[in-house]
DNA sequence: TATTGTTATACTCTATAACTATA
DNA sequence: TATAGTTATAGAGTATAACAATA
C-alpha cells in the first residue's frame, strides 16, 4: 500500500470529474448535430461492423432488440440511416449510412482525433506514459471488479 | 507537441473505456441499494446541503424544478427522503432524509473511499503522481473546451 | 410581481412480453 | 420450432409551459 486513503480519494474524486465533463462535452458535440447519445452510439458501431441487420446492433450495442427499434426510428426520420432489404433473408433489414450519416460518422472520428491530441497532445512524454499506465491499472482493477459481479 | 496522435487516440479510448466500466460498475452498485443514478446523485447532493428545498436542490443537480419534483417523488416512494414543511415558508418543502436515506449515503461514501484505494491504493507512488498531474492537465484542457462552448 | 412547486405535455432511453412474418 | 423485427406497455430521466399558492 503506497497510497493514502485521502489522495486516493482525491484522485478518484479528479476521474469523475473528468468523466462527467468529458460526457458533457462529447454530449454538446452530438447535439450540435442533432444527435443524441444512444444514436451516436448506433452509428458509431454501424461504422465499425458496415450495414447491419437490427439484431447484429441490437447485440453490439448491449441493448434490446425492442430498443433498436427505436433507435433506428430515430436515426431514419433525422436522415443517417435508411432500412434496406436483406437480401437472403426477408425477415432482415439492413440497415445502411445514407450520405449524411456517413459524412456524420466521419466528422465524429476526426473530431474525436482532435481531441485526443488536445488532451494529450502537448504532455511530456514522461507524464503521458505514466499517465497511460496508470489508467491500464485503473482498468484492470475496474474490470476485475465488475467480473466479480 | 510531444505526443503522437496514434498515441494520444489510443489513451483517449483508454480513457472513454474507463468512463464506460466506471459508470457501470457505479450504477450496478446504485441498483443493487434501489436507487437509479439520478436519485442516487440527489442523495449524494442532499448530504451536502443538508435539509432543502427543491429550488436549492434543482439548482445544485443542474436540472429543473419539473425534474426534481420526479426525482424526489421517486425517493419519497422507495422510502429514502421525505418531504417536511419549510419553517417560514409555506410554499417549500424541506427535502430530508429518512434514516434509511442517512444509512445508505453513509454505505455510499464509504463505497466510494473503498472503490478509491482499490484503484490507487497499490499504485507505486511516481505513478500515482504522474497520473493525478494528467488528470489535471486532462481536466484543464476539457474546461477550457467547455467554456469555448 | 416574483418565487415554489405542481400539473400538463412531450421526447429519449431503457426493459419485458406478446405477436407477425419468415426461415 | 426458431429467428427478425414490430406493437403494446411501463418506468426513468430530461425538457418547456401554464398554473396555484404564497412571499
Amino acid at each position: 500500500m503506497t497510497t493514502k486513503p485521502e489522495a486516493a480519494q482525491d484522485a478518484l474524486n479528479k476521474l469523475l470529474q473528468v468523466v462527467t465533463l468529458l460526457n458533457e462535452d462529447m454530449r454538446q458535440d452530438f447535439e450540435r448535430r442533432g444527435l443524441t447519445p444512444a444514436r451516436t452510439h448506433a452509428l458509431w458501431v454501424l461504422a465499425e461492423l458496415g450495414p447491419s441487420p437490427q439484431r447484429a446492433l441490437a447485440q453490439a450495442l448491449g441493448v434490446t432488440a425492442r430498443n433498436v427499434t427505436g433507435i433506428v426510428d430515430g436515426l431514419v426520420e433525422t436522415g443517417f440511416v435508411t432500412r434496406e432489404p436483406h437480401p437472403g433473408d426477408r425477415r432482415a433489414t439492413l440497415v445502411t449510412f445514407t450520405d449524411k450519416g456517413a459524412h456524420t460518422v466521419h466528422h465524429l472520428q476526426e473530431s474525436q482525433r482532435t481531441l485526443a491530441v488536445q488532451l494529450f497532445g502537448q504532455m511530456p512524454a514522461e507524464r503521458f506514459s505514466a499517465f497511460v499506465n496508470g489508467m491500464d491499472d485503473v482498468l484492470q482493477v475496474i474490470q476485475r471488479e465488475l467480473a466479480k459481479g
